[in-house]
DNA sequence: TAAATTCATCGCAATATTACGATCAATTTT
DNA sequence: AAAATTGATCGTAATATTGCGATGAATTTA
């Protein structure tokens, strides 16, 4: 075994997983830090931006793409990444929830 | 290779990136709102209150306990876990920080 | 003391992630 | 048209994660 059991948990606990998971790379940070600070539709200057190879780079940038956090939309022979505002706005809303559950013993 | 490569990132970067890990499971999640739920001190009841087997919640317990979101203190054969508010009001600035960033393309 | 409970850890297997170089298709530039 | 740029994808390899049963150490209960 070893693959995760979806099943077994619900849609919120499973998608709140997949966004954090989404994060839980220091290069997936870098990337949306940059798209943040160049809020200016940004090309590909990401991999410079990130001290890692650029098929890595596109590959994280895919994981990006699949938990719907940003999206590459074609401009030639660049392509321009640039953050999803209502998987933002989804983010904000799940994980300000969970953060701000009253807690603790 | 395959190493993740944390020294080419920011110990911000890395931090925030270590505790979205620690989020990011479903089960993790549910084992999190469970100890929100019972703000009281809570023991090892969270077995069941997570569809795993014992060893694999032990497991996400530890992963739990590495990020420091949690600690667990022993309390005759049982062990009480209780969310650590230190690491939590850590999470809360670093991850809404990050996530009130003004964005958007 | 013997049996039961509680929870961590070990060993194992399956799968996922991380990373890179090489290559490919598409588009620009020369 | 030829060369260069851009960025995705493939192949490969190392390592991490996920999950379970079995076992073990400690404590409780009977």
């Amino acid at each position: 075994m070893g693959a995760s059991k979806k099943i077994l948990f619900t849609p919120q606990q499973n998608r709140l997983a997949e966004l954090a998971k989404a994060l839980a790379h220091p290069a997936r940070i870098a990337i949306l830090e940059h798209l943040f600070r160049v809020n200016d539709c940004v090309c590909g200057d990401i991999v410079e931006a990130v001290p890692l190879a650029q098929s890595t780079v596109s590959q994280h940038l895919n994981e990006l793409k699949k938990a719907g956090l940003i999206h590459g939309e074609i401009e030639g022979a660049k392509v321009c990444y640039a953050l999803d505002p209502k998987a933002w706005a989804d983010i904000k809303i799940l994980l300000g929830r969970f953060l701000e559950t009253p807690n603790c013993c």
